[in-house]
DNA sequence: TTTGATTGTCGAATCGTTTTAATTTGAAAA
DNA sequence: TTTTCAAATTAAAACGATTCGACAATCAAA
């Protein structure tokens, strides 16, 4: 419990001076290998540790990146921070998380907090209704942002996500091509660009099969389990007795087979559903989801690759950047009987 | 993009002091009235943002708490972080995250990285294996640590976790209650503490039942979906043809319920399951799951109170605190046919 | 008018690094 | 011995806040 061990401690021990040791200690090629030595050792058994927030007023970077998302706990999500998070380990970067759960003044919070920490940047899901000022808050104070998952209207900077058009046209077609007629489209907004792009490629899909687009059949809600086990009942419940369900995404579909369960009937073969993202549960669950991969650690990696280029200066990948998504046949789906 | 904007940035440009501009901003009583808004005006009009760490430079608290677990992704630890984020947020602290996987080393790294960052405490589920010393290492260099969910033995830092021994008693003995007599343990290891807690509670109220302990019943395994998926075959080829199982956590129930219904058997019917945590996802998996309640949310917050009352001076609950568990009866569990 | 208390403001040192430009050292060349 | 030059080390000025002790101004009481 001595006094903290700086760098002038351990230069006074060795009748060096400070600039010699913090040097040293950054393995500079100024300083001779043996004081080196020395100094490293020194370092280690005086229990030295280094002061960030002091070298990071000085130099301006502090090896803090921050990531906001919805919501760490869903796995979709989670997929994509496990992803950044090994990138930025591999590059020594610390990273602060948080959800935002789609408080824009929670996100703007966290922006604030970022800066005020001198963080080097941020990766963001935006949370619905960004406003671009957000954005140019952190960009302008000198701290890059790249988007993930969703999109802000007239924001350019580098963006990544799956294309949610094709993919959800891709789950469409499978249940068509299933002889499926009556398909509903089960939860999700409208309100995020996300919503409003799936939503285009379910109308697309059907208009080209020449299938009439009934609104009734588009059911939205939260995009969690518990909401899609709800939707059931409401789904089951529908005039038009829809035989297949296209759903937002994994954690609603396996929701909503499970409220179908739940109802006497069995998923897969009595309604045909269809997740979307390809969560590693998607293929344990029962039946097995139908579902479209989107690519959650690729995004991760990418943006994570493409924040850090940005800190080296090495490139700038402004822009939209697609990942195209993929489709993964299992047991949830089955041909109209 | 024009220059930084600093404290003496404001001061020249209302003709005072960086030391009035300092204290008024922090609402000190020191500064007149007048004073006081003029700056904060001139503040937010030249989009001035607080630097902190040049302010905690000099100071000494940060405002950032680690926190770190075995695996975010996990559904039980989200509980728990969940519960920490709100409390902490409400004391507004930044929490940085980060998974351990277990490994000592990881854990060690983020501690390192912690104190380099000037943290000023951190919540951790340790690593398995976590030596004494890595827990002195932050208490020692000022950074208070609270354990979550695991203890580590001879180290006497505020801990809590739920009472493993007493909560798995409870499970084991709602199945002999249930006329069962051949009852698996599934799923988890016994390196950890609660791994060894929780297999005695099984043990013991098998005993007290009188009936005898098989240790081939006992499969053990990883804690996720995927691996209670994969136990379902050893599980249903054992020789002594278990009719229930008490499963380490939710997490391999569901995935155990999943393969057991994959291989033509109807759980909750024909084998008797029950999980562990009541995660959200407990009450609609199908058949929604009997499991026990263990108190995640009240773990985080408690953790997260007794660290801020620790920062504050206010309160140091050294010590092991137990949250006592909870029985939650649902369909995965049937009397013995 | 002087004294004392009160209120508001400020100068300057400090926190622990990094980094530039300058200085010292030592060996080789003259 | 001096000169030259490269290699190794250092002094000191940042970085942007906080805070202590001093100082000036105002006002009430003596």
């Amino acid at each position: 419990m001595g006094q903290k061990v700086k760098l002038s401690t351990i230069a006074d021990s060795l009748g060096l001076s400070t600039a010699t040791v913090s040097l040293a200690l950054r393995d500079s090629p100024l300083v001779a290998d043996a004081t080196r030595e020395k100094i490293k050792e020194q370092a280690q058994t005086l229990g030295y540790i280094y002061n960030r927030r002091a070298a990071s007023l000085r130099t301006s970077r502090s090896g803090i990146i921050g990531v906001v998302v919805h919501d760490i706990m869903n796995p979709f999500y989670a997929e994509i921070l496990r992803a950044i998070e090994s990138e930025l380990d591999r590059n020594r970067q610390t990273f602060i998380l948080s959800n935002h759960y789609d408080s824009v003044e929670k996100q703007r919070n966290f922006i604030e907090t970022l800066l005020q920490l001198g963080g080097d940047g941020v990766i963001m899901s935006p949370a619905i209704g960004t406003p671009k000022h957000d954005i140019d808050l952190a960009e302008e104070n000198g701290m890059p942002a790249i988007l993930i998952a969703r999109s802000v209207d007239e924001v350019d900077v580098p963006t990544y996500r799956g294309d949610d058009a094709y993919g959800i046209a891709l789950a469409t077609n499978h249940l068509i091509g299933l002889g499926h007629k009556c398909i509903a489209m089960v939860g999700g907004t409208d309100q995020t660009s996300t919503g409003r792009h799936r939503y285009q490629g379910y109308v697309q899909a059907l208009q080209k099969a020449n299938i009439a687009v009934d609104p009734d059949l588009r059911i939205p809600g939260p995009r969690t389990k518990q909401a899609g086990f709800e939707a059931a009942v409401n789904f089951l419940s529908l005039p038009q007795k829809p035989t297949a369900a296209v759903c937002w995404n994994d954690l609603v579909a396996i929701g909503l087979m499970n409220g179908i369960a739940r109802a006497g009937l069995v998923p897969g073969k009595d309604i045909s559903v269809t997740g979307y993202d390809d969560l590693e549960e998607a293929s344990i669950a029962t039946p097995s989801l139908t579902t479209v991969w989107n690519g959650q650690a690729e995004v991760g990696r990418m943006a994570a690759r493409a924040l850090l280029d940005k800190l080296n200066g090495s490139s700038d990948a402004d822009g939209l950047h697609l990942i195209r998504p993929e489709m993964r046949i299992r047991q949830s789906t089955s041909p109209l009987k």
